[in-house]
DNA sequence: CGGCTACTTGACATCTATCAACCGGGGTGG
DNA sequence: CCACCCCGGTTGATAGATGTCAAGTAGCCG
């Protein structure tokens, strides 16, 4: 994961450098430690957050346990952009972490002066959007083997916009924070990545997978060696 | 369902009355019937639409079929806001519909010249990111008895923002709607009003639902009525 | 009245969850 | 250095919720 500050990071084009110089100004940086909490939902959301290295569950949780991860946050992510005044989701590092931590008031100040703050803000957010709606689209309507090989190839692919990838492909997160994003158990994640290994799709590595073979194509059209076509 | 204008009906205290007329100036009006399409995933998105009178279902398909509905839009509420310039959603009316059609460049002219229609799009935005996290909770980790009747108990409470609405919740959509916006079959859906209804939490009319009893809090608290606590 | 569509209900199949045992690596401490 | 333990992961047997297939009903429009 690359070193750079979170402004330069996410809003490299936005923002001349002057701009940068102030955003940067506001921002509070510091490190956490795998497990550790950023925020927590419901809590007062005096701040916002952004990843500059290592990567972070955002989720929602129902007061008996039950978990949904909303997103694997990459750096050059905004965390607890909430426009109600207190947090609508959780999130917490997965092995270290360093984020720059802005006010919101200060932020919402400096938004007033900088169009462009709120165009970044506005395009970063409908993204969120239509990563969350085509993960609804899969989490209400993909079978298991559709769920884990979908996001084996989408996580691929965000790792690329920040790190080079080979072919390994790293899962820093544990096999219970897959199930929790994709709406299985962590035992049926297992099995379904042994069947996908055993298909010769994929290879598991420790903490991480091959994408070998035909690679994404391959994985997505899991479905057509389904035999049946579900829903 | 109002006949105001689109943008007082979204933009009220956001724009002053001048703003507002020079927005509404972008806007040509027109109705669709029920079921017309309004615009389709993958088409290329050169309008952005304002729905100004009835209900729209917002949804992604995948090629075999498989429906996500990601969410019935009412009056006042933006439709194809993409960032990409092909739409990641399709739209069609369900009833009687009026919208007012924005050309994107048109709009994007505009919002260079007015934060606050920026503004007003975050905003918008933001709030339907929470929607869709909050419904990929409810899909993802949800029992059919939690899905339907949160589903109640959300739509009566958009609905109230739009409409003076009583006992009766109005539910224009069929059946295998409300089925492809909660994840489930149009069977489980009828069967679960069904069994919610033996329970004296509903009443199944026409067209609609009458929330009886103790009304919101019997219905979310279904769970509690189940025997297990899944997942 | 006929036919259509939306909806309901029933019997059965299947996927995934659940419960439980087992495996393996890494760290700790004797 | 080895033994032990702990944690994350895998694998197996079983059960349960929801999907599937199919029949039947009700309301609506021509």
């Amino acid at each position: 994961m690359p070193r750079a500050l979170f402004s330069a990071l996410f809003c490299g084009e936005t923002f001349d450098t002057e701009e940068l110089r102030e955003f940067q100004k506001l921002a509070v940086n510091y490190r956490l430690g795998a497990g550790e909490t950023i925020f927590s939902e419901g809590e007062l959301a005096d701040s916002v957050f952004g990843l500059s290295r290592g990567v972070v569950r955002l989720y929602k949780a129902l007061p008996d346990g039950r978990r949904q991860i909303l997103i694997f946050a990459l750096p050059g992510e905004f965390l607890g952009l909430a426009l109600a005044n207190r947090h609508s989701a959780s999130a917490e590092a997965i092995g270290e972490v360093a984020v720059c931590r802005f006010s919101r008031v200060e932020l919402r100040k400096f938004s007033q002066s900088s169009p462009n703050l709120v165009r970044l803000l506005l395009e970063f957010t409908a993204r969120q959007l239509e990563l969350t709606q085509d993960q609804l689209l899969l989490i209400s309507k993909g079978t298991a083997a559709e769920k884990v090989a979908t996001f084996l190839v989408d996580w691929r692919s965000r790792l690329l916009r920040v790190t080079a990838v080979s072919e390994r492909v790293p899962l820093p997160m544990p096999r219970q924070d897959i199930a929790d994003f994709l709406g299985l158990t962590l035992e049926t994640v297992s099995r379904t990545l042994t069947k996908l290994e055993q298909r010769n799709a994929i290879r598991i590595v420790p903490k991480g997978v091959l994408l070998t073979g035909l690679e994404q194509t391959s994985l997505v059209l899991a479905r057509a060696c389904e035999p049946h076509i579900p829903n």
